[in-house]
RNA sequence: GCCGCGGUGGCGGAACCGGCAGACGCGUAGGUCUCAAAAACCUAUGAGGGCAACCUCAUGUGGGUUCAAUUCCCACCCGCGGCACCA
């Protein structure tokens, strides 16, 4: 056993500063003094599961808090806040099984996940600390809400509005202008397909249903149409899309979110109906192959096969809707699938040309898409080349590769071609190229009111609502009379009921609709109401909560205009660190709130985070994804309890860069935690527990000097790159060095503990109060490093002899190239490597090496 | 199928903007200390060859550009992530 008092006492020293933190509030962030440069380190806030925290969490909360005590160090006013994404589905199924409150086991959940969290010793603002399933936190989560509901969007501003500003046409009756009104709103219910699942009686958000079937006990699902509330995100799709060029974000989530959102450019053209008095729109991205359409599809659902179906196709294409209504998400991504359709025996006029062409209903045609209804040009589509030659349909080519072979084939209808080429067999446009005759084509269109320019987004409207309890209520009622209201911004918060079974109700409806009591409101004029009985889903209070931690108590606002423009300034959150799980849908969802309220004056930044990073995933030790099932989980607690906080959060940095995939191995773990008992040892006499006698007021020697200069820069550098991992290399090879210093300059060490500190911050207060100072080092100045200190006298180059290495020279770092060149020159192995032959050129790179080429 | 990211010793990884591949850590082997062990410390450690000085090969595979390629270009293989008929 360990009889020596003075060693390394992770567990007391840890408890000790965590405790010293708390009671001075040493991590508090200023509101007083808006002179002060601030900082904004934000982690994604975490769901509080009954699991807890793995390790995967700790990684990126330590990558942020070396980010935030860094800054600290460099001067900047730090907010570093952390709370709780806690609606959502664990709590209420649990609730369903056992019936316990999920606000009691969300309560409990978040204690066991804060306790968590503060033995890893993170500097929180903890005074800071919200959680999305309080009333006074969702109160405003339901305000916005409202907002959303009583705003609209002005198309030529493109920005939200007050409801009260839309202008409304003249002539509408009562019912029609509320109607029109409720029609524009940003918050608006619609009748959408969603996921129920009958053997569960239940409805699934997309993500709990992997492959057609629920995650949960594996029952088929099926899409069933309900009243749902939408939330108008495509009237932000450009804006969406044009402000990602003003934030650092890792290009590869950019992308995502721009392939979600999915622009694109083409035209709208207007196709008649031949013996009818209808039109059908499509929306095409090649006008330029309107001559090669030789016929149209329109979707199954489209509101027009109805009325333009002939009677001897009206049985078989009614068949077919029934058909492809029925067909699960399985069937529809189901890639081997042939393509089905029926003809509906209408024919429609090409508006370029006149000719008559045939309709058909398909469902590789989809109505949320355009106008639901296409154009189909076989021989330049490939979906439409596959459905032609099925059905024997005509295949004419417009388009002409410039591949003399690729030609041939397509002019055969042998090939599909839908890249840019000269245009064929389209009258007057022939020869152009594609390019030019989009340009043209489409102009031509608008000319003769058969066309015009048109720009579609993959985006759609975001479904708001969910069938179930544990969520945000919605601020809204329903009169008698069939009209939706929204509640006054007095009423708020709306809170949930307390309700004796979580089970959701047997028509598909939340649990709250089973509460008469709560759903049934008498208006102050007598009338009834009912209240809305769909909650809000989870990413409703992920969306804003950057904003509550700048202001968490204010009971009159989301937050203080002078605190949010203090805080948000240089383009809102300045380092926001979380999983790349979330690259499309919570990063786009809270840009898409952020705007909005940035519409309405809440906010003063277009956008709400300016730099993010993702932290990789962690695996466990046998290289698989950690879970119960394979036993590889590894716990946090029994890390720290073993190690120590600091190990933990070194070793989290330490595995290798913060964006990868990489495998935990707890051989690691002991191998940062030696280091740490190597700074401990160079600091402190472990048989004393004094400071140990090498430590000296002495000036340090010339390379203890240098390397310290050297690793100041390199662990600030590497702090500010996020290269964690290489930042401990060096403070590595700065111990290895000096602990076998037989005298240590105390301000050498000094200088040491400060750059460690904000990686391993327990040991550091600690060695600094050995040092003898009173107070913490969170506040201390960031060392500076002396450039010239830093440069070595001497240097060794390379010399290699047709780009091999023969010989190694020590040469002085300011020597020039003639010197380096003689030198080189002058070695006995080069110049045998030399020997008789001729010597071309002579390559010098300075502080690298020396190539000496010879002719062969 | 399309898009993105990656592939370096026994393992995690390092390498500025094309300039000494393998920093740092783990593991392994040998040693010091010890009655012994643990801890700590020291030495070695990509592969092959040679008594040795040294030599050759080596960053997924095959080509190319260059005095010089892990780094740039082309083709391909493998792994991971995302999307899924978006006209």
């Amino acid at each position: 056993m360990d009889k020596k008092k003075g060693r390394y006492n992770f567990n007391a020293v840890e408890k000790k500063w965590q405790q010293f933190w708390q009671e001075h509030k040493t991590f508090r962030a200023r509101d007083d003094d808006k002179s002060i440069p601030k900082y904004y380190v934000l982690d994604m806030f975490p769901y509080p599961s009954g699991q807890g925290l793995h390790v995967g969490h700790p990684e990126g909360y330590t990558a942020s808090d070396i980010v935030a005590r860094y800054k600290r160090m460099k001067g900047f006013n730090v907010l570093h806040p952390i709370g709780w994404d806690a609606f959502g589905l664990p709590a209420e199924q649990y609730a369903v099984s056992t019936g316990a409150d999920p606000k009691e086991t969300t309560q409990k959940n978040i204690d066991n996940i804060r306790q968590q969290i503060k033995a890893l010793g993170f500097s929180y603002d903890w005074d800071r600390e919200i959680n999305t399933t309080d009333p006074n936190y969702y109160k405003w989560t339901q305000w916005i809400f409202l907002k959303f509901f009583n705003s609209y969007f002005d198309e030529t501003e493109r920005k939200a509005k007050p409801i009260e500003q839309l202008p409304i046409p003249a002539g509408l009756s009562e019912a029609e202008k509320q109607k029109y009104v409720n029609a524009h709103r940003l918050a608006y219910e619609a009748e959408v397909p969603v996921n129920w699942c009958p053997a569960l009686g239940t409805v699934l958000a997309n993500e709990e249903v992997v492959g057609g079937l629920s995650e949960r006990g594996g029952h088929p699902v099926v899409r069933k149409p309900m009243r749902q509330w939408m939330l108008r995100i495509t009237k932000y799709a450009e804006r969406l899309l044009e402000d990602l060029d003003e934030v650092d974000w890792p290009e590869s989530i950019k992308k995502l979110q721009t392939d979600w959102i999915g622009k694109s450019i083409g035209a709208e053209v207007n196709f008649k109906v031949d013996g009818f008095d209808e039109d059908i729109w499509v929306f095409t991205t090649r006008p330029d192959t309107l001559f090669g359409a030789t016929y149209m599809v329109i979707a199954p659902e489209h509101p027009l096969v109805d009325k333009i179906t002939s009677e001897q196709r009206r049985k078989a294409v009614q068949k077919y809707r029934e058909r492809a209504a029925r067909k699960s998400d399985l069937d529809r991504t189901d890639l081997a699938k042939e393509k089905t359709g029926e003809p509906i025996g209408a024919y429609a006029t090409n508006p370029v040309n006149g000719e008559k062409i045939p309709i058909w209903v398909s469902d590789y045609v989809l109505l949320s898409y355009g106008t639901g209804a296409i154009m189909a040009v076989p021989a330049h589509d490939e979906r439409d080349f596959e459905f032609a030659k099925k059905f024997n349909l005509p295949i004419i080519p417009v388009v002409e590769p410039q591949d003399s072979e690729q030609s041939e084939l397509v002019k055969q209808g042998k090939l599909c071609f839908v890249g840019d080429g000269k245009a064929i067999n389209s009258g007057r446009f022939d020869g152009l190229s594609t390019a030019e005759f989009k340009e043209k084509i489409t102009n031509w269109l608008e000319e003769n009111g058969l066309g015009r320019k048109a720009v579609n987004y993959k985006l759609r409207d975001w479904l708001f609502s969910r069938q179930r309890y544990w969520g945000e209520p919605f601020p809204i009622l329903h009169t008698e009379n069939g009209n939706v209201i929204g509640l006054s911004e007095e009423d708020l918060p709306l809170e949930l009921p307390v309700v004796k079974n979580y089970r959701p109700s047997d028509t598909a409806q939340s649990p709250l609709a089973n509460v008469d009591d709560w759903v049934n409101v008498v208006l102050p004029d007598g009338s009834k109401a009912k209240r809305e009985t769909n909650t809000m889903p989870q990413w409703a209070g992920s969306c804003w909560y950057y904003l509550r931690y700048l202001d968490p108590n204010n009971n009159q606002r989301i937050c203080d205009t002078e605190k949010e423009k203090y805080w948000m300034s240089g383009g809102g959150v300045d380092l926001y660190v979380g999983g790349a799980e979330h690259a499309v849908l919570h990063l786009l969802y809270a840009r898409f709130w952020h705007k909005f309220l940035y519409d309405l004056g809440y906010v003063s930044t277009r956008e709400p985070f300016k730099k993010l990073v993702n932290q990789g995933m962690i695996l466990g030790q046998d290289g698989q994804k950690m879970s119960k099932s394979r036993g590889n989980v590894v716990n946090p607690d029994k890390v720290v309890a073993d190690y120590g906080a600091d190990s933990m959060r070194l070793y989290e940095m330490f595995m290798g860069p913060l964006e990868a995939t990489k495998p935990w191995n707890m051989q690691g773990v002991e191998g940062v935690h030696r280091f740490l008992q190597k700074v401990w040892r160079m600091v402190v006499n472990e048989d004393t527990g004094e400071l140990i006698e090498a430590i000296k007021e002495t000036q340090a020697d010339e390379p203890t000097l240098r390397l310290l200069n050297q690793t100041i820069k390199k662990v600030g550098d590497d702090i500010e790159s996020f290269s964690f991992n290489t930042a401990i290399s060096a403070m590595m090879i700065f111990v290895n060095h000096l602990g076998k210093q037989p005298v240590r300059s105390k301000s050498v060490i000094e200088k040491f503990i400060l750059i460690l500190s904000p990686l391993a911050p327990h040991i550091a207060e600690e060695l600094w109060e050995k040092l003898g100072h009173k107070d913490t080092l969170a506040y201390e100045s960031w060392p500076e490093y002396d450039e010239g200190l830093i440069k070595e006298k001497e240097i060794e180059l390379a010399v290699q002899v047709n780009g091999r290495i023969r010989d190694r020279i020590v040469i002085a770092a300011e020597a020039d190239e003639e010197q380096i060149k003689q030198k080189a020159l002058s070695s006995e192995k080069v110049t045998a490597a030399i020997a008789d032959k001729e010597l071309k050129k002579i390559i010098v790179i300075k502080s690298r090496l020396v190539n000496i080429v010879l002719s062969i």
